[in-house]
DNA sequence: GTAGTTGTAACAACTATTGTTACGACTGGA
DNA sequence: TCCAGTCGTAACAATAGTTGTTACAACTAC
């Protein structure tokens, strides 16, 4: 029941995806395919198609249509945070507030909405300035590092 | 599909129901019950009960069973903080790795895994010295407030 | 043209969350 | 001792999100 398996892991095969074209670019290749991006994943390449058209319409990545087609960066590394990313995803909320609306003739059930968006605004807040202070820039060097 | 309607609401719920359960001592009542609780909330009280449930287990909240039961406070509610109600129901991780195994013969796949656990252990804890800032007394003195 | 790839719809499998019913366990008070 | 009220928890349904998969039209370098 805790195992959370159906978490989003949307973010990490993101990062996944981009860090693999801007190495493969890297090493001279001008475009990389969803075909070899979800061999790399080890998941279908509609999936990867799927995210790297939302990464698209963010501004992170370009793709090219007919022969010889595939993806490439629109950025270097370094200028994408992973906070660029998890916008580009367009993530839910982290947490609700309540499925029905709680007793509007009770004080607390009146009031507890906003208190608890007030703090729920602060921890996502406090998560975006994390997400932004490491680069695929940074993913790739400790990728590197540890290979 | 990005409306995400089945985010965690528990802790939300969580906080209500403690929340709840705290003024109605204040204001002289021994115990409440799930019943009571579940009309603030508007929700079932057998969802009430499997919280509180977990609650009890984390030592923030105590029931007595038999005639005239109901719930109440282990701890006064300034001595509550979020995190420990977070703590308490046990959440899943925010972020999740690849459903199944990358390529370990790819650099990228290889090292992925490692070096986005390491943000997302960074982005946890920062999201849980959020939480750790605010007590129940905190929310319960803004919900007063704004009545 | 044609081959190769993207873009996207449609659907299935799996899982988490929440609500609901049901019922045994427990206990204060008649 | 019995009983009424409440907890504790299992079981199941409804809903929805995530991921994987097939299919196919659109597009373009050669």
């Amino acid at each position: 029941m805790e195992s959370d398996v159906s978490a989003n892991s949307r973010l990490t095969i993101a990062a996944h995806a981009l860090t693999w074209i801007g190495l493969y670019q890297r090493r001279g290749h001008e475009v990389a395919t969803s075909e070899q991006i979800a061999t790399s994943v080890n998941t279908n390449p509609v999936v990867i198609r799927r995210l790297l058209a939302k990464l698209s319409k963010a501004g992170l990545a370009d793709s090219r249509r007919g022969a010889g087609a595939g993806w490439m960066l629109a950025r270097d590394l370094a200028a994408i945070t992973l906070l660029d990313v998890y916008q580009a995803i367009e993530p839910g909320p982290v947490f609700a507030l309540h499925r029905a609306t709680p007793d509007p003739e009770c004080v607390v059930g009146h009031g507890i909405g906003p208190a608890m968006t007030a703090v729920y605004d602060d921890v996502e807040a406090a998560l975006r300035r994390e997400l932004a202070k490491t680069t695929l820039e940074d993913v790739l060097r400790d990728i590197l590092k540890a290979a």
